[in-house]
DNA sequence: ATATCAAGTTTATAACATAAACTAATTTAT
DNA sequence: ATAAATTAGTTTATGTTATAAACTTGATAT
């Protein structure tokens, strides 16, 4: 009837984190930040989440001498994702 | 960018209540329980929030000697559904 | 020198989802 | 008749989550 929707992607700022890095070559954090509305704090601990279950990948190393911090889906997202858009379907017709 | 996402319906279960009210007249509890596959426990509290938010009307009655419960989706809870289903296209295209 | 800003991380808190335990009434078996 | 099991739920407890607040570290501006 209704599939299971990957409760890693069943977030919304992670939903949005996802969207942007699948239509991206990468990211770094202030641009994630800013497109999805966030608080640091928040991005951080869901970028971890996403890094640690493989779905994307970050990078730390510095531009100039700012800390600069990286972000790009994996193919593990990227099928994750469309997993979750495919399950999605069986509830919103 | 993204639209939020409302939070009482960005819930599997809820989601899949709200799913399943929206192509039906009405729908008992255990028929709910049987076609989400949840336990009586969490469809309860869910169906209350649903409830307290005026998505869904909840009715309890008899059937000859067993309670009940019926529940039927408002026109607030088709408007509700219908918002997130639009918000969700922000995120995956 | 100190105050402020940028880019984060860590910790604390409040909300949430879920499961487990419980209730109340009914049916079935002994 | 009584005990056991079933039905249809509700309530309470627990573990996760999301989020905000506080903190860190280094850089720049005053």
């Amino acid at each position: 009837m209704f599939k299971e929707l990957d409760p890693l992607l069943h977030s919304q700022l992670r939903l949005g984190i996802m969207s942007l890095l699948l239509g991206l070559d990468s990211a770094d954090f202030t641009f994630l930040k800013e497109k999805t509305d966030s608080t640091a704090g928040n991005l951080s601990v869901q970028l971890d989440k996403l890094s640690e279950a493989g779905y994307i990948l970050v990078e730390k190393s510095f531009k100039g001498k700012k800390p600069l911090t990286t972000c790009r889906i994996t193919k593990k997202g990227i099928r994750a994702f469309e997993d979750y858009v495919n399950s999605l379907k069986s509830y919103i017709k």
